[in-house]
DNA sequence: TTATTTACCGAAAGCGTTTTCGGTTGACAC
DNA sequence: GTGTCAACCGAAAACGCTTTCGGTAAATAA
């Protein structure tokens, strides 16, 4: 059970046994053999934090998770957090989870790990556009990589997905299906995924030479309430868009809702497309088109990331990864019907529908 | 930094210096207060591996977390760990995960555990209905609670919803409005959460007098394609039901989907409820009706419990907590209309849909 | 005064590993 | 015979904290 039984047995001194399990290069290969032999009868387990405390090295990563505000996409995170599991258990790592309750809680943390060093590396998410915590983290000497970039990332390692390009991308298609009144349902732009996402969209407008009305720039809470109040903003216009770039699938699922509950069909008077490629989406009355992220193992690629940098000291700078999202083409991007946009009636709130808190 | 240093300030010794952090009775008032100050001073942060190899306390508990095979419930695991961390970030224990590839490698980390007492609790879920993880722990003696009972789970913790009386509520309702033809699309009765749905429908309807037709029995993957697949077939037999009750909401936007391919109408013909409450049911065409559980809290609740157990030895038979599920009438159960069943003119499969692993 | 308690603190022995530093052996060359 | 060099292994010192066991000094009792 401890090292010292499998030494007792062996006849052996505990620093012998340890270096035979570590593989140390001066022991002989039948006394490795020997030990190890031992050590998988007794079903020997070494004592974590014996080992912790001695070596120095925590071997464990801890990822920072965003609060569960609604505006997060849960199956996502799942995916992200079963991929750093797997990819730990395989070296033997531990995958701790922490959820500060505010930003300097978050800071706090990180000065408590850098002093007591019982992590070896962080996972972080949910980046600002300015995010202090990439400095903090350089300055504390932690090994991290980010999901995420931010203006402050300089350096740092991380893995990405384009925004910009996708939200160019979308837009770019209903220019090409012959939009050209195409508004943006988009985020707090604190968070740079929003800031990023919204500037696709502008610059393929720009690039079109399509004046971009400020109206059509509308800021919503990364929920389906928060999409359907934004869509319904635009409708009261006096001349609504023919299509929609919507930052999320769940933002796009509240506007395709308000769309029909003005008597309109999503993807025939008003085109939408959404961000994420959500199974759900498929599901939806008409199924919801969509850019897909091709990040099928986000999580393991980051545990790999922080585990180079902590093992072999790896640059951060080499790594930094880029990724491309595509479209799916679903139901809701058709091109532009004639005969809208019209003036409507007014809204018509089909079924005294409450969006906000509904239930809670 | 460490202990010392901050012992040699105060000309203390290591000792009472610990002994003033800990809170132990037989220091003065005094020499308390001038080490939390030095202490606070200095930003000391006592170093986790040392404290737990010496106490021989982990004060940490690990999460087995199911593999996100798309079974899961993803927003409400997300909400379920956010709990957890917060309670156990209040009591400064840590949160870790673990995502076993397999049955046996999940029986492999428990003796490991047992072995290093490296991890205070565990907390697991997904149960079995009949399900050797309750022995194992307890054997191990492994202070431990579940998520959801078993027929094994015996005098161990646990809180789990009341699965039979909500289907058998659920039933009851189609019942009382008026249905008689009531259907049930379940899932793999190895899950003990499965077995106990079937039941509490199963047990309405002979409550009621009603045949249990075993074609109305459907057992489908919980996924959107199981439960449109199932409702598929559903709508195949000579005389189809005119109620639905579906193991999940997932389930239950498939099989929607499936009536909408029929040129049905969720609710009209064929009344549908699901599980889960999922906000998404809200934004469904028509909303969907489903059973929600009032666990608002289940992380915060099982990491309390499994930390009394931890700390103050609490019986694991003490800690039993079962809760209601309420129903939620949203749009999609109502009365059966005339002239439903009729016999249909064959699958109408209006836009050549495929159900299974699109664009996967 | 002497004995007995009480309040407070220090010395030191762990906790179970890792890792440095030497020391012993045997082989081989000279 | 002496010296050199590997190849192996053991002794012992960390790692930073907790906790037991006494021990001193002051306070109380007799």
């Amino acid at each position: 059970m401890k090292l010292n039984t499998i030494a007792q047995r062996l006849k052996l001194s505990e620093s012998t046994v340890s270096r035979a399990l570590n593989d140390y290069q001066d022991i002989s290969a039948d006394t490795k053999a020997l030990v190890r032999k031992a050590a998988n009868e007794l079903g020997y387990v070494p004592n974590p934090h014996a080992r912790r405390l001695a070596s120095g090295k925590a071997d464990n990563i801890a990822y920072v998770m965003p609060r569960s505000d609604g505006q997060v996409n849960a199956s996502f995170l799942v995916e992200l957090m079963t991929g750093m599991a797997e990819a730990l258990n395989a070296k033997g790592w531990d995958l701790s989870v922490l959820v500060p309750n505010s930003a300097e809680e978050e800071i706090d943390i990180f000065q408590k790990i850098s002093r007591t060093r019982h992590v070896s590396g962080l996972i972080i998410s949910r980046t600002l556009t300015r995010d202090v915590r990439f400095k903090i983290l350089h300055e504390l000497k932690i090994p991290f990589v980010s999901h995420g970039r931010s203006m402050d990332s300089g350096a740092a390692a991380w893995i990405d997905v384009d925004n910009v390009t996708a939200f160019y991308d979308m837009t770019a298609h209903f220019i090409a299906l012959g939009h050209r009144r195409i508004a943006h349902i988009g985020g707090e732009e604190s968070y740079n995924f929003s800031a990023q996402r919204a500037r696709g969209w502008r610059d393929a407008l720009v690039q079109a030479g399509i004046m971009v009305d400020p109206d059509f720039h509308q800021k919503a809470e990364l929920s389906y309430a928060g999409g359907a109040l934004a869509m319904q903003s635009l409708l009261m216009l006096a001349e609504p868009p023919t299509a929609v770039c919507c930052i999320s699938d769940h933002v796009a699922i509240g506007a395709m809702r308000a769309l029909r509950d003005c008597g309109l069909v999503p993807g025939r008077e008003v085109s939408v497309i959404g961000y994420d490629g959500l199974e759900i989406g498929n599901w939806l009355e008409p199924p919801l088109s969509t850019m897909k992220q091709p990040l099928q193992s986000a999580g393991q690629q980051l545990v790999e990331i922080v585990i180079n940098m902590v093992e072999h000291g790896d640059s951060p700078k080499d790594h930094q990864k880029l990724y491309r999202a595509t479209l799916v083409r679903r139901g809701t991007d058709n091109p532009p019907v004639p005969g809208w946009p019209k003036r409507l009636s007014g809204y018509r709130q089909d079924k005294n529908t409450t969006f906000v808190g509904e239930e809670k």
